[in-house]
DNA sequence: CCACATGTAGACAGACCTGTCTACATGCCT
DNA sequence: AGGCATGTAGACAGGTCTGTCTACATGTGG
């Protein structure tokens, strides 16, 4: 996608994103968005009357981005046929799987921001709990429809895959392939809950 | 306990452990360390050459605190009599419970500094591993010691325990309690492999 | 008794931060 | 023809950041 051709605005949250997703939203600050994104600071600051702005609207995009991510991964694993079978839960740990091979991961921004700038900027933690909310709304459309204790299954569920997500956000040795083996041994356990 | 009457290293140390905590590490200029622990600049930079040097003796000496006070809550809970039995994973939950009512609460340090300086100071990512590796060994210690699986189980109860930390972390309406609730479900499925 | 670690007080440098300002160009819609 | 949104170029202000510097005081161990 060439980034130059787009509307000035589009520039500076596409690179913003980058920036702020890779390096920390603290880490990077507004004149070097202003450099990357090949726009002049009155520009900037027209679109974005101030950092914060440009923050949340980060957030907004990256939520829309990785939500729509996330529900095609599954869709691309037969989520959608599956949905109601005891296996449906497993294709989490194969999503994640993907998503932890991408050299561009850094856990995820929402965790990420929170423990950055959640006390600061204002709709911060909102915007996240949102986001967290929809992620669990997804992995209950997993789970059989009638199921009483469906969105309590899928909250844990989800507890699951975020410890997964930090966990492979540490690196290490082996980070990312154990963080897909525990998450994928504790799935089995949720999983075999339906059975009885 | 009264910080002024300690020798400097640690009035600076332990300001900055609640400096940084509570506020974030990038969001806590030295300036404010230095003021906060009344000591003089001279004084700071005699004890730590760098910034990054006060974070990792921080980093270090959150984990020694952490640790003590998790192994201490297991343990009034009877974790030691407990111990292999199948209900005693689900201390954790308890314990958790614990930490969350503190209002001092803002998370996991190691998570909140992955994310923060993850990439930038020396050595951060490394203590925060060896903290949850600790944080593992001591689950494990909750499980029957001839289990084949038992190293693989704590890690997946250990992803439980990460992803209700940062879901408390968000805040919201009653979000640790349905954290608790959550990684107690989580617990119990785990605790069920067990019995098979 | 003197050497050294530990402490105080505060000025200073140089970088980077956010955000404002002036002055000018272009293209589109009415 | 005129008005307005959108764009460019870059100087500037005022704050905060990390880290260094000089100059002096105190107490303790060898």
């Amino acid at each position: 996608m060439d980034i130059s051709a787009l509307p000035a605005r589009e520039r500076i949250l596409l690179t913003a994103h980058d920036l702020f997703y890779a390096d920390g939203i603290r880490a990077t600050g507004i004149d070097r968005v202003i450099a990357a994104s090949g726009v002049t600071k009155v520009t900037f600051y027209r679109h974005f009357p101030s950092k914060d702005d440009l923050v949340r609207a980060f957030l907004d995009h990256r939520h829309a981005r990785w939500m729509a991510w996330f529900v095609d991964a599954l869709g691309r694993r037969g989520a959608h046929e599956r949905a109601g079978n005891a296996g449906a839960l497993l294709l989490l740990a194969d999503v994640m799987a993907e998503w932890f091979a991408d050299p561009a991961f850094r856990g995820c921004a929402f965790i990420n921001a929170v423990a950055e700038v959640g006390g600061s900027v204002e709709g911060a933690a909102e915007r996240a709990r949102e986001h967290k909310r929809e992620m669990v709304e997804v992995i209950a459309g997993l789970l059989p429809a009638a199921l009483p204790a469906r969105m309590a299954l899928a909250q844990a569920a989800a507890l699951g895959v975020d410890g997964a997500i930090v966990k492979a956000q540490m690196g290490g040795a082996a980070p990312a392939r154990e963080a897909v083996d525990d998450l994928r041994r504790l799935l089995e356990a949720l999983a075999a809950t339906l059975h009885r």
